[in-house]
DNA sequence: CTTTCTCAAATTGTCGACAATCTTGGCACC
DNA sequence: GGTGCCAAGATTGTCGACAATTTGAGAAAG
């Protein structure tokens, strides 16, 4: 599995999915993350429990879940929203985004084996491949982006960073992009950006490495930016 | 409200206890980060649950928040247990304390009004006089230097690094600080560091605030990692 | 004496019902 | 006609009991 890419569901391979709670987390994560329930809206948990059928108390739990990953938000006696996708949050969460980010950059120059940086360049030209081929294809590109930035988290050995990113962080900024239709653009810009980060990793550079990564990820955030703007 | 020192109670201010949920995740998190209920033990949701004589559902959602605060760690169908405070895990937590907070310190250069600036340095003065007075008292100094953290980060103007640092770091951070005993000494040399960091503020030079901040993180770093070396 | 299997006790996960709180529609009063 | 209060409905918070899973002690086999 070294040199695979992994797909969505394969980058949390080592949480299997056993009790109930666990799939109504999953399953609704995935339902807010891809739009199936709308922004904003609010939640009913007796609507929900009975359409995963499953009790009130499962659906709770799994809700607290979700309110932990930033997906919803809650206030006592009150209930339970998904969250709205404006602009300013965007910002911040690309602004503490770039931060971890460019932090695993650092860590990963200095902690990756030469192997794994040798399989993230055997991935990335692989990827490229596959890209030229399928031209507008944009679900690999999705994909691929996803395996990048996850290989680079996991490089940098730091337990709590990664929990951070992939829990705290992760599905709301794919929500952003999901939702945004950012699908297949701004492909071989991002392709030569990753390269470039991987190089400097491989060179042990990981100042470097921190700022490109930086860079990188404030051109994507630019990117919906303009959507946003577009679509008012 | 403006320029006077909060304590770890009022720190929180907006989310005011209603629900037994609340209290007793309050209580409980007290509990763990002060000590009273030892690190790395297991926790026993009946026992506890009688204790703080609530139902065991209101207890397993309190122990739902504790786990997306980094304070205990829990494993489907075996239970729940404290984490342990191991080195490791000290670096890695700081590693990223680091990052954000330097990230709250650059925006925070570029965010905070002046009066708040000026409201900063004006508690500065205030603690520095009163740990003249009162030396060797420590409270002092661990809730003034809470409070100046807390300002800066408020002062980033981006409400989703405050909430990261604020309940998915900051009580673990205190949990390191109260249980490896850091009381009271680096006095003089912190309150020096906050000078520096509130000038480069002031001077709207985000660059170097956030390199000292950075610094001043990494110091009291090396300041509890010495302790855990010398108690092996 | 060590190892493995079994079974019972304890612990966790899930459920349905009850209590407390908030919302909303309508009525009285100004 | 507008504003404020009240009650009924709906929604959330909390509880105790039942089901599923794990664990550990003890017996039996090697």
């Amino acid at each position: 599995m070294s040199n695979q890419s992994v797909t969505n569901e394969s980058i949390e391979p080592q949480n299997q999915v056993t009790t109930a709670v666990d799939q109504v987390f999953v399953e609704l994560r995935r339902a807010i993350v891809e739009g199936d329930v709308a922004q904003g809206s609010k939640i009913s948990e007796p609507e929900l429990a009975k359409r995963y059928g499953v009790s009130r108390a499962t659906l709770r739990d799994a809700l607290n879940r979700l309110e932990a990953c930033n997906l919803v938000e809650r206030k006592a006696n009150v209930g339970c929203r998904v969250v709205a996708l404006t602009p300013e949050r965007l910002i911040e969460v690309y602004q503490v985004r770039a931060a971890l980010e460019g932090l695993a950059c650092r860590l990963a120059a200095q902690n990756m084996t030469d192997e794994e940086i040798a399989n993230i360049k055997a991935l990335l030209n692989k990827h490229l491949n596959e890209q030229r081929v399928k031209e507008g294809e944009s679900y690999y590109q999705e994909a691929g982006d996803l395996d990048f930035h996850y290989r680079i988290i996991k490089g940098s050995k730091n337990e709590h960073l990664f929990n951070l990113l992939y829990h705290d962080l992760y599905q709301l900024i794919r929500m952003y992009r999901v939702q945004m239709g950012m699908t297949g653009p701004r492909v071989s810009k991002a392709f030569d950006e990753h390269l470039a980060i991987i190089n400097a990793i491989e060179n042990r550079d990981g100042e470097l490495a921190e700022m490109l990564m930086k860079r990188h990820i404030s051109y994507s955030m630019n990117n919906i930016e303009n959507k946003f703007n577009a679509a008012q």
